[in-house]
DNA sequence: CAGTAGTTGTGGATAGATGT
DNA sequence: ACATCTATCCACAACTACTG
């Protein structure tokens, strides 16, 4: 017996793939369908317009870029309104027996906790509000599937999974973004893990994120414990220690990598973090990998 | 070996950005 | 608004590696 929706225990103990049974785009203009339920697992993405989802619990309104999660048999039913005609993208999934190489649920979950968090969360369905990050994935699933050969299924596997995983990140953000500027904060982060790189200033980042510059700071600090350069000069030496390990870059040329225009203020730093110049940590890398030389 | 070139690390002075 | 901190520039020493 094969397992039944996202919240069978067999998902986590035996070897399951999540298998495809139907996808497709469909433009709705007004159109009011029953309630129903089904076998295979479901997700529908709002390309455009809008549409009213009930469940037995709830309503459901979504929009243009929003994702629903339908677990199996989870009875609903869908509602368009002529004046807001829908564009909608489905998937719709079973579980079927480990075939070939790919990652099983049961792995996917072990490598990720918010998966596994998904899965034991029990919820009928979820809802992404826009959730670019959600349709990118299931683009390219859907094109891939589309483009498929017969006997060419890995990278629907691995598009899937990935699919899967995301869904399963966006849901945890989702649940902690209960605090008023956690998401200022989170998208304030996501912009330096980007950009580090590049010279970064404070209004750069209040820019991105359209905050005043001192009330970024402030909520910055309340939220992170440590002013937004110092998050920032962090995460530069972070990458540094791993170039300075992982590559024969020279190190005058490290800081071009991570955002610091001066190999001298590169060192100085890099001290005052590490406690030990790049050279030298460089150095007490190689003898912690390779011993004998 | 001395001479040269390149790399790396340090310290001081400074303008401008940052944090409160 | 203002004291503090950052990031740059410059000068220089220590070190390595190569050359004749």
């Amino acid at each position: 017996m094969e397992p039944h929706g996202l919240y069978d225990a067999k998902l986590r103990t035996g070897d399951y793939h999540p298998r495809i049974a139907a996808y497709y785009y469909k433009q709705w203009n007004g159109f009011q369908m029953a309630l129903h339920a089904h076998k295979p697992v479901e997700i529908m993405y709002v390309m455009s317009g809008k549409c009213k989802i009930e469940t037995d619990t709830e309503t459901l309104r979504l929009k243009k870029g929003d994702l629903i999660l339908l677990d199996a048999e989870v009875r609903h039913s869908l509602e368009v309104e002529e004046s807001h005609p829908c564009r909608m993208l489905n998937v719709e999934f079973t579980f079927t027996e480990q075939q070939g190489a790919y990652p099983t649920l049961k792995e996917l979950c072990a490598g990720d906790g918010a998966l596994g968090e998904l899965l034991d969360s029990g919820r009928p369905y979820v809802v992404l509000r826009d959730s670019s990050e959600a349709y990118t994935v299931l683009k390219s699933l859907v094109l891939e599937l589309g483009e498929k050969q017969e006997g060419d299924e890995w990278m629907t596997h691995l598009l899937m999974s990935q699919l899967l995983v995301r869904i399963a990140r966006l849901v945890k953000e989702a649940k902690d973004e209960e605090r008023p500027y956690d998401s200022y904060i989170r998208n304030c982060v996501k912009f330096l893990h980007q950009n580090y790189d590049r010279p970064i200033q404070v209004k750069d980042v209040a820019a991105e994120v359209n905050l005043h510059p001192s009330y970024l700071q402030r909520i910055f600090k309340e939220s992170m414990d440590c002013t937004v350069m110092d998050y920032l000069t962090g995460l530069r030496i972070d990458k540094a220690m791993m170039l300075l390990t992982h590559t024969d870059l020279p190190v005058h040329d490290i800081p071009e990598y991570i955002g610091i225009s001066t190999r001298e203020y590169f060192s100085a730093v890099f001290k005052k973090r590490v406690g030990l110049a790049p050279g030298a940590y460089r150095k007490s890398r190689e003898l912690f990998h390779h011993p004998a030389r």
